[in-house]
DNA sequence: GCAAAAGTGTTCGGGCTACACCCATGA
DNA sequence: TCATGGGTGTAGCCCGAACACTTTTGC
């Protein structure tokens, strides 16, 4: 601090990638823009961090002012702060990427807002480094699913073993064997099965299970890694 | 961005944990403040973003002036942003962590700055949140070492088997068995074994090795994953 | 010749992979 | 009854873990 004697302010913007899945599909929220600068086009969800919010507290009320959740997984994902960023001034963004369940969200306030998902495929361009920031959250949440049982963040709290399935491929781009994958999450033992079916998607129906995430816990603190 | 009108400037500082490894023991680089605020207290190395620089170069450049290295492993770790981190004034900061060759950088440069190494059982608390920086960046090095081949950034260009697997035994605090280690490390083809001997720990001596890194690309982008 | 570190091969068991048949039920 | 998706067991293989003796050489 010898060195960078210097104390100017910038601007500090939070911008947060959310996932959901529905079903089938990965699918990612982003907003029309209905207000300068770059009006009409796609970006992030984001705002501008306050003075008296902390980083992780101001991301949390704009992903619930968005979608009506609160309790979402949300972690920080990365801080971009290339001087040219913006075209307009100079602000670095937090970026921070968020998993949900689709069923549980606003929709309508979700609309309000100009916000609509997309999946990759069909995903718009979008402003400044927008599109790097999805690339790297995508990376991560791969990454992170790898190790962590992240994927329930994204089902209802109710989801069948071949719901599940879907959802580790889709995200992996790749098939398992459905015999292997059940075997091996369930010999994990952090999920509990229920007496219920779920029948939508065939005639014989395929058992409802939950994650046990106090299970979880209790084995994480042994020393146990969730490893797909 | 409908939501948070305000765009209020904060300060935004980097700071950098450095790690090195003398042989036996993972070390961080810290400085004595001799300036204030907190003058007299440990702290990480840090600075201020200027407004006409790039995150990342700014992080170099934090780098270079204290230790005279360039071409460094360097990566972004996490943004820091609680409301009261710095008792003075409100300051985010994004923390970066360092890998270095230890018998590579300006020892006197370090000096000049009042910087000092520090094991982590020795090392002295340092002010605002920069020993929670310190503990995420243990965590990051430990589960980065698992899966890249970073270890090599900590060890001389030229190395020894036993040499390397110490680091790791330092780096996850365990023991391998000496067979296992250099069998699997060698199984992946990404060491160059040298016609030199390093006969400083041993009276038999033991073969020096690089890293060789355009062999591990080339992998990588055939699908090759590292994995200790 | 002895102490200290380096180098190396084999065996065993557990986990991952590959693979196929039966079940339940709505139409 | 048939088509559709759900559920489950087994055999082979590979990889990771455990383990001990020989080599070199400075003293």
């Amino acid at each position: 601090m010898d060195f960078y004697q210097e104390k100017k302010p910038v601007l500090v913007a939070l911008d947060c990638i959310i996932f959901g899945f529905d079903k089938k599909e990965l699918k990612l929220l982003v907003i029309k823009r209905d207000f300068e600068p770059s009006k009409g086009n796609w970006s992030l969800v984001g705002g501008f961090l306050q003075p008296d919010e902390d980083l992780d507290i101001s991301a949390k009320n704009l992903l619930q002012h968005l979608t009506g959740l609160s309790n979402i997984f949300m972690e920080q994902l990365h801080c971009f702060g290339n001087v040219q960023r913006d075209p307009g001034e100079r602000v670095i963004s937090v970026a921070y990427y968020a998993l949900i369940k689709l069923e549980e969200h606003d929709q309508e306030l979700v609309e309000s807002h100009n916000g609509k998902w997309f999946t990759l495929d069909e995903m718009p361009d979008l402003i400044f480094d927008h599109n790097e920031m999805i690339m790297k959250a995508l990376q991560r949440l791969r990454q992170k699913a790898r190790y962590q049982p992240i994927g329930f963040e994204l089902l209802p709290d109710k989801f069948t073993i071949p719901e599940l399935q879907l959802l580790y491929e889709v995200i992996h781009q790749t098939n398992f064997d459905r015999r292997n994958f059940s075997k091996k999450i369930l010999s994990k033992g952090i999920l509990k099965k229920l007496n219920e079916k779920q029948k939508e998607t065939s005639k014989k129906g395929a058992f409802l299970y939950k994650f046990d995430k106090k299970k979880y816990e209790a084995l994480v603190v042994k020393g146990f890694n969730f490893e797909l």
